[in-house]
DNA sequence: CCTCTTTCATAGCACTCATTACGAAACCCA
DNA sequence: TGGGTTTCGTAATGAGTGCTATGAAAGAGG
């Protein structure tokens, strides 16, 4: 939500308005970061993609670091939804593996999208300079992570699960195996071999 | 072993020697490209690290991409042993993948370098300049998910699997695990959450 | 209309990028 | 001790990096 300041802001203040469409920049910057992660896209080939020029993506993103953290909200709030939403729609662990899996293995394989996952990929590593990036795209995993740990912890104090069974392995396992879905999607490998990874993947999950 | 004919073509040849040990070198280069990743690693960097002059680098490894590439052949032959050798020497698939993943909780856990697996990490995406270096890991992801597959498919044919067993989708998911779990590392997992994802992945492995 | 505020496009900032001339120095072989 | 060949350090190349100063233009309010 932090981002959108900036936008709100930028909203029904005096002066000449913005001469271009802001979110159908955004979500071209989002695809251009998506495609080529964030250091190794340029602000050049941000301002192509977007079809606007350098001091219009400054005024209107604030910096190149800041118009990548508003493109990876956007790619949260994206048509699949969250992912922490899939989690708590789901009445089980388990189920939310499933939706998690499966749906990440149709939003890789996306028509008019890059292959793969735009936080998995985007700042796997890079400079010290992006180190804040990285930071944040790790908090959103472990976030991730996190809410699946708890409703799989729930499932265990409910009965559901065996006392003995390690949830919190199954929720890194299973985050784990979404990132490493992006890679495959990455590599080639079609929406049919992603969800066989998937479905073979929800075979550890007990239940 | 491509890379290695630059070496010896260097080796025993008229005029002045080297006068730095290149194998060092070639390793201080490895560990700065693991850590900060292909494209996002300078020149300027990698010959701090190695101690030598960017000219030195220049005649004695050819080029940036060629020096990752032979990086990445010393990376494959480091001390866990290649990946295609862990699968050769199991006599079951099961028990192959069993190596690979924790081996590579063990690898992506090192003391002496960094967090996770330098071909999941150092090139996960990028600009279209360094296609070419993409293509080379994926080659080499493919290249590893094949011989598991293969080992697992005799398992099938001896027996010793289900015959409805999808075992292209086992070999898929555990490489795509494995490198989940380079993921995982560099969000400052440890060796014992990553094996503890290890053991949740094989009991998706049946037997 | 005028004023105020903001965005616009042009052009350029200082800096870094990968790469390489250049001449001096070092090694092998004769 | 020479010639031949190569690497050495210094310094620089052109191109690209993220970012911005500048003045003109566009809107809103009076």
């Amino acid at each position: 939500m932090k981002g959108m300041e900036l936008a709100e802001n930028l909203a029904r203040r005096p002066g000449r308005p913005l001469s271009f469409d802001r979110a159908a920049a955004l979500h071209q910057a989002m695809l251009l970061f998506w495609e080529n992660g964030y250091e190794t896209t340029s602000v050049a080939e941000l301002t192509k993609a977007m079809q606007i020029t350098a001091p219009s993506l400054y005024t209107a993103f604030g910096d190149k670091e800041r118009l990548f953290l508003e493109t990876v909200e956007h790619y949260q709030t994206g048509t699949t939804g969250t992912a922490l939403g899939l989690i708590r729609k789901a009445s089980t662990g388990r189920e939310a593996a499933s939706n998690l899996l499966l749906e990440s293995a149709v939003a890789f394989t996306g028509r008019d999208t890059p292959p793969g996952c735009l936080l998995a990929s985007s700042a796997a590593t890079g400079s010290a300079a992006a180190a804040g990036v990285r930071a944040a795209l790790t908090s959103i995993r472990r976030q991730i992570e996190l809410a699946l740990r708890r409703k799989t912890a729930c499932d265990m104090k409910a009965g559901r699960l065996a006392p003995e069974t390690d949830v919190a392995a199954l929720a890194a396992f299973t985050v784990a195996t979404i990132q490493g879905m992006s890679v495959a999607a990455r590599d080639g490998a079609d929406r049919k071999k992603l969800e066989r990874i998937a479905y073979t993947a929800l075979a550890a999950w007990p239940g």
